[in-house]
DNA sequence: TTATTATGTAAGTAAGTACTTACATAATAA
DNA sequence: TTATTATGTAAGTACTTACTTACATAATAA
């Protein structure tokens, strides 16, 4: 076996494990299947990460880098009210479909509730998310764009549905849903709750 | 140890399997721990079901007795449109709270892709769930009640994402979450989205 | 060139899993 | 009373799991 650096590693065992997931499910993740599916052993997975809860971890954090990372600038960018949340939930739902480990992963970390600090990590990007959902709707209002009696929270509530539902749908039914179509409709559908 | 009937015995098991779940986490479903929390031997577990994936599948077929059940109860109901709509979303809500090892069961299904009559089952449920929704909101269409152009699908998927949400919510926040207040401001958002 | 370090392998290990087998005994029917 | 059946136990099975250990060798630095 060709050598490879402990960060070429690290980046291709992330990366199985998402493939594996979203192709087999969670439960033929094992380190033997994983080490097979890059052509490694047990043994190397182990010399690149101490436990096999070390890749969920990382992969945890990829996930708060990149989605979160993209999320947040599409909340500050200086676009309207209304073509940010578009936008937003359009990014939203489009990693999810690209990403398709991942959310496997968030969801079953969510059922299993076995490891505190893999809920924590969750708990943080669903918190994250929520935030950045309850800025652009403040920011909408006080543009004057929309209702002012709305409460934030809830509304981030209602939002947050979406893109897990998106997530089921997609994971039961594979792959018939279309994501811009998608978006589009939760869109029309979410303005009318935001609306004077 | 006094012996009851196999009757009595699935619904003991089926009702451990919720409660470990609920209380350790799915990590924690093993068939030794749950003979223990019974005060059986794992032999016995097995004298009343062929396989462990067999008391999943019998839980899961209890939920679309009851869940689906009490649901259709209110779907058939004379009430009006609004008012049917908003007991739908309460019942459905508390029936997420007062059972919780099934959803998070539910969700797992969804996760671990392990199985396709589980999978099967999931899907089943959910699918009665958007058409019920369909139901409520093409009869207040009908009766003059909502707007005439709204998509009912698109509606059931923004549904959705209510109780799912308020699922993630429990699971990761515990009981911070008050059935009653969650279910009138979600249905104060939903009925917006209905409005002439 | 030589020594060091990073990356790999092969073969284990202890623990846990769902499930089985051989046998015992309460409850019930003849 | 006696035979049968349903419900239980104790011990074990074959298998899988995450992870370890002892050792080898490429890549790199002195």
């Amino acid at each position: 076996m060709t050598r490879e650096s402990t960060e070429v590693r690290q980046a291709q065992i992330k990366k199985a494990v998402l493939k594996i997931i979203a192709n087999e499910g969670l439960h033929n993740l094992s380190t033997r299947k994983l080490a097979n599916s890059i052509g490694l052993t047990e043994g190397a997975i182990f010399r690149h990460f101490p436990t096999k809860r070390d890749i969920i971890k990382g992969i945890m954090d990829d996930v708060s880098t990149d989605l979160i990372g993209a999320l947040k600038k599409i909340v500050l960018s200086l676009e309207p009210s209304d073509k940010k949340l578009f936008a937003y939930l359009c990014k939203n739902v489009e990693y999810l479909k690209k990403n398709r480990g991942i959310t496997i992963l968030l969801f079953s970390e969510a059922a299993h509730l076995g490891d505190k600090e893999l809920k924590g990590k969750l708990n943080l990007i669903l918190t994250e998310q929520k935030i950045f959902i309850k800025k652009i709707v403040e920011d909408g209002i006080n543009a004057g764009v929309w209702n002012k009696n709305i409460n934030t929270e809830d509304f981030a509530n209602l939002y947050l549905g979406i893109p897990i539902t998106f997530n089921i749908e997609m994971i039961l039914n594979s792959d018939n849903f279309v994501v811009d179509n998608f978006c589009k409709k939760m869109y029309s559908l979410l303005i009318k709750t935001l609306a004077k």
